[in-house]
DNA sequence: ATGGACCCTGTAGCCACTACAGGGTCAAGC
DNA sequence: GCTTGACCCTGTAGTGGCTACAGGGTCCAT
């Protein structure tokens, strides 16, 4: 195989961008990743704007986008005299997606602290834990389950 | 069907646990719930034990425990004898898991709200967001994706 | 008898991977 | 020349926790 300052194979990509070859493989068969060329063993060679795209996927899979969201910021970043304002957008949705979360998250560390403190640490038959799941309206019509 | 007060049908079990339909088939098939009796046409009969389970893992569901947790938690709460020592310690695992979650998210926040602060508003092709994602070790190392 | 609400089973889809099984390719070392 | 082991290929199935069909059966009121 060429030398990586040029092309790389898969596991080389791998190494280069800190994607997983599976996932590199992955994101190829949904068309994140365009199809790179092959040698004449069938084996993928990728050039630097592959690797790039993998990095750019990665660090954005990072600050936890979506590959939808990935798709569409790289869309959006395709044309550089695009103005910035759809890029800004997309990132300040996912900031208030964040604090959203970290509101809910919140919310529940306070109402899950409060019932652990409860715990008189008798047996399992008085347990206030037990009992809260079992009978109360603990966290009761808050919308979606969090996940932790 | 017999009246609600001492056995319940599939719907009305959903109704009263407010855990959905296909939902509870689903618990069922992965034997999370036990196999209620059927009627002669096949239809689930619900006793409030199955309704009571459903509320308790809807409950635990809210508050962001796994199904194998929640396994583990009935099991646990199923002898009333037993000591309330490990629900307090499930319990207090999973609090730490939030704690960690939070941490996870705010510095996530924290980073993202530098970043969207540094978009002057021009073109992408100059965009600091844009560069970041691309060239910057943004978030580099900070281990797994956050499930924003 | 007919309509609509309810119930049944089984399967496939969601997201973002991950983990095989079962093979082919290639370079180094003996 | 032959083996060993690292690498690569495809395709499929599994993860969690549901959700959404398709294609039926049942039941009750009108």
């Amino acid at each position: 195989m060429a030398s990586p300052s040029s092309s790389w194979s898969i596991g080389e990509a791998a190494q280069a961008s800190g994607v997983k070859l599976e996932t590199i493989r992955y994101y190829e068969r949904i068309d994140l990743l365009p199809e790179p060329p092959r040698n004449r063993s069938g084996y993928r060679v990728y050039a630097r704007e592959h690797v790039d795209r993998l990095s750019f996927i990665r660090r954005a899979r990072a600050i936890g986008l979506s590959l939808d969201r990935i798709r569409e910021l790289l869309a959006l970043s395709s044309d550089a005299r695009k103005p910035c304002a759809s890029v800004d957008q997309l990132i300040r949705d996912h900031i208030g997606a964040i604090e959203q979360k970290i509101d809910d998250l919140t919310r529940l560390h306070r109402e899950l602290s409060r019932l652990a403190d409860s715990c008189g640490g008798g047996d399992v038959g008085r347990c206030l834990i037990v009992d809260s799941l079992a009978k109360s309206d603990l966290c009761d019509g808050t919308g979606d389950e969090p996940d932790v």
